[in-house]
DNA sequence: CTGATCGTTCGAAAAATCTCGCACGAAGAT
DNA sequence: ATCTTCGTGCGAGATTTTTCGAACGATCAG
């Protein structure tokens, strides 16, 4: 098992407050670093199954050299997952506070699965 | 005494989070919010004195149309100040948060009194 | 009034970012 | 082996952002 493909992540201490707040400035990535959260680690072609691949490729690699995402190889495909642990650690209740100010896009209700491991609700 | 200088400001229903996190993925505006949260109302020559007019200009339209700052004019000059209430209904917690996340320039080392709490009378 | 200072706008130039087609190597299926 | 699918890197083009000088109106001091 040799990993094919390898990718670089920055230290959890290496990650940046401006990075990290121009990797979440864009509802693209903002919305896959939701379904990170709600569906943990997910295949990378489901954070954008229409996009073209470089395209996808673009905004993955940027949410992970910003810290926000851990990427490894399996198989053919990429994993991907957010480092919430890193994260928590280093900017304490961030990802949940911005998430919890961006409204999930309505167009979006195929998720029926039993995902209540987040925590709370959002309002309005 | 009729306003000279008029500002549009965003409602506060109409600040949207990428905005607001993209205004704060530069180190350079954020360290002006910190400024902010810390000195209050300012002077927007405080926020920059070395910067060229047109450049502090630039940042500080950017902050106010992303509904971060409100600035009104007050003779010649014209004073700042952070959307506290209106960020805090719309983004709970979010400011501090990130401000939390990003240490303070060692550099600037005229910083009055130590920085314990920040809601607080600093009126001027 | 004159002169100085301030913030804004315009314009242009530079830099960064975004998108996406294409070719390539790797991995799985037959 | 071949064929297909996947992610990545490259390159180009388009768009956005950043910077800052110059000109302008407004404000204040004299």
């Amino acid at each position: 098992m040799t990993p094919a493909r390898v990718y670089q992540h920055p230290e959890t201490s290496e990650i940046a407050m401006p990075k990290v707040l121009f990797a979440l400035s864009e509802p693209l990535r903002l919305n896959m670093v939701r379904m990170l959260v709600e569906r943990g680690e997910v295949d990378s072609i489901e954070l954008g199954p229409e996009l073209p691949r470089s395209t996808l490729t673009h905004h993955t690699s940027l949410l992970r050299e910003s810290g926000i995402v851990f990427v490894r190889a399996e198989g053919r495909k990429c994993m991907i997952r957010l480092r919430e642990d890193d994260l928590e650690a280093r900017f304490p209740g961030l990802i949940q506070t911005v998430l919890n100010g961006y409204p999930a896009p309505v167009d979006d209700v195929d998720d029926v699965d039993d995902v209540d491991d987040v925590d709370d609700e959002e309002g309005a």
